[in-house]
DNA sequence: GTATATGCAAAGCATTTGCATTAAA
DNA sequence: TTTAATGCAAATGCTTTGCATATAC
């Protein structure tokens, strides 16, 4: 079942809808996208001029806190937003550059990545984060 | 076979030593370590009182080059330093107060966290992180 | 003796905040 | 009409940098 665009999302969540929003979530469809806080801010400007970087980053942090939008911690950079909040996924990055992948769950196999998934990397490491809540945070 | 200590380590890299970097390395020690720079800083004055923030830094940037010291990062704070580098194991992060603990390879069982490694967190999100260089990175 | 580490203070960057203004529903 | 989002500019927090001095080897 595919899933529908986050923009359809968001009004099916009767989320306020400003002009803002809307260019901000514009920036952040399809699929293998990572972008830092302020590429969106670049590129949400070309929908809306004036758009502030304050309300980027307040309409970024909403979109997590909603689970429709993932953040990726670059070894190298910024915060990056990946739009594909809802389907499960993992990634591939480069220590070097920061270079950033998604990969597929079916390409996981018992930790190990499989060659067709590999985008040309020579892996090194694997790391699994667990993320949850502790017993005393609700 | 335990693992020689960091110091030894290092040592036996012919690894200049200083007596700030010998404090720094006396603060990474034992298992499920995980601290801050900062917290980093504190301590190794007790050993060094003198020592500055800028040297820390230096000196963290480089054992984590050497692959001597590992980096997670929180998703709360700042970035936290783990001296068990060398040894693999995963992450247990809670996405609301940043508390951190080490899961073992073994606790791993399919992308599955086992029970007694729960450490009474609700698992919400599993995330598998390859790490290595891409195809133009030396 | 010489290469390298240190400390300081300032700069850098990413991100958050307070608050008056504006606009969506 | 009311509640909530926006923009601005300043503040924050973490980390890096440049450069003169000190020091391990």
């Amino acid at each position: 079942m595919p899933v529908a665009p986050l923009i359809e999302r968001l009004e099916a969540r009767r989320w306020r809808i400003t002009p803002q929003r809307r260019a901000v979530a514009e920036t952040l469809v399809g699929e293998h996208v990572h972008l830092s806080a302020d590429e969106v801010f670049s590129r949400a400007r070309t929908g809306f001029p004036d758009i502030s970087r304050a309300t980027v980053y307040n309409t970024l942090n909403e979109l997590v806190a909603m689970g429709e939008v993932g953040e990726v911690r670059s070894p190298t950079g910024p915060v990056l937003y990946d739009p594909n909040g809802t389907d499960r996924h993992h990634h591939l990055v480069c220590t070097g550059c920061g270079t950033l992948f998604d990969v597929r769950p079916e390409g996981v196999d018992a930790l190990h990545l499989a060659p067709g998934q590999r985008h040309g990397f020579r892996v090194e490491d694997v790391e699994v984060v667990f993320r949850g809540r502790c017993g005393t945070c609700p």
